[in-house]
DNA sequence: GTCTATATAATGATAGAC
DNA sequence: GTCTATCATTATATAGAC
């Protein structure tokens, strides 16, 4: 076979789509191998360990993008709230492409979680509860509603990405953040 | 080592941990064989085809619990609705060990799941969606109502406990599901 | 029905050429 | 930085004794 290179993009997005889809223990380095078009030998180069070196690195290009378009934006003052919840909202269908993918941290947390993974998926979760916090109190809910209400998005987000792969069912993630966002937009009037 | 010898229960039991932690591509013989006490050939002896065999079996275990201790206590009309509705939460919560513990279907439901293991997590699914389904218009909502909180229902389930397992908060599931037994018990008042 | 022993295949990991 | 080749380990599966 033609020896094969891949930009770092590139890369981190293939390996990205394995764990997601089969968790650690799921994951071989024949799939990541495949999935790469680079021999297994290739990976070692880049990560020395092996597989828990490669699902780090995942996780560290995850929480990039998870800031650069979830958090980040939804932070952003310049915008009304409800316009960065309904941004949120087309982001993350995009990135679950309608709940038909899994998302990466139910699938990292299944099994014997080695601590550092734990670690680094706790903090993405943690990261994107902060921010939706923020956003609800910036709409004046209180200090425990806020809580409340964004912990449960997430519960949902994770819920119904769970339900849709039981069911098959194409729309029910779509209905289900276009049920949020109308219980977002009657938070902000109350 | 001493010969051993389990009953169908406590095997099934024991199968059932490893399938729930693991999902099926994280499960190995080796475990199903230390959790049980059996060698390796002799889990071929009661299941032929191994693996696929075992988590069919598992399945099949966990159907008749759910029909047993979820589903026909829901709908025993001898009992009022409400109460139905919070002896289920008591139920699941020991299930689910408060959260500890995760959904079989969620983890069977990863990676690349053969059909046959499919069908039969979908039909778990659908018959405790139909079962709430029954509950809620019997408390009154409407078909739509129904339907829409009996999934919904099943959603904060499942993203409960994914959630709990993202932060090792182990109050998140209790909560969760007080917070649903008010909910219910206002949509039977209202 | 369980065991020990073994066969076969896949996985995780390394050495060294280009 | 990628490859081929190889190795050690683990996983799946089978044979046959008790």
């Amino acid at each position: 076979m033609a020896q094969q290179s891949v930009s770092s993009d590139i890369l981190m997005e293939s390996l990205f789509e394995v764990f997601r889809c089969h968790g650690y223990e799921g994951t071989t380095l024949s799939q990541l191998s495949e999935v790469t078009g680079l021999q297994k030998s290739s990976l070692y180069h880049h990560f020395p360990e092996g597989k828990i070196d490669i699902v780090k690195a995942v996780l560290t290009y995850f929480s990039a993008q998870l800031h650069q378009h979830v958090i980040e934006p939804l932070l952003d003052s310049q915008k009304p709230p409800e316009k960065r919840f309904s941004n949120m909202l087309v982001t993350i269908k995009a990135f679950y492409s309608n709940g038909k993918k899994n998302c990466l941290l139910n699938a990292l947390s299944l099994g014997e979680a080695k601590d550092e993974i734990k670690v680094l998926v706790s903090n993405d979760y943690n990261a994107w509860l902060d921010a939706l916090n923020k956003l609800g109190k910036e709409v004046g809910m209180t200090r425990r509603d806020a809580e409340v209400w964004s912990e449960r998005f997430l519960i949902v987000v994770e819920g119904t990405l769970v339900v849709q792969r039981l069911t098959s069912n194409t729309q029910t993630f779509e209905n289900s953040m276009d049920y949020e966002k109308k219980q977002f937009l009657k938070l902000c009037g109350g």
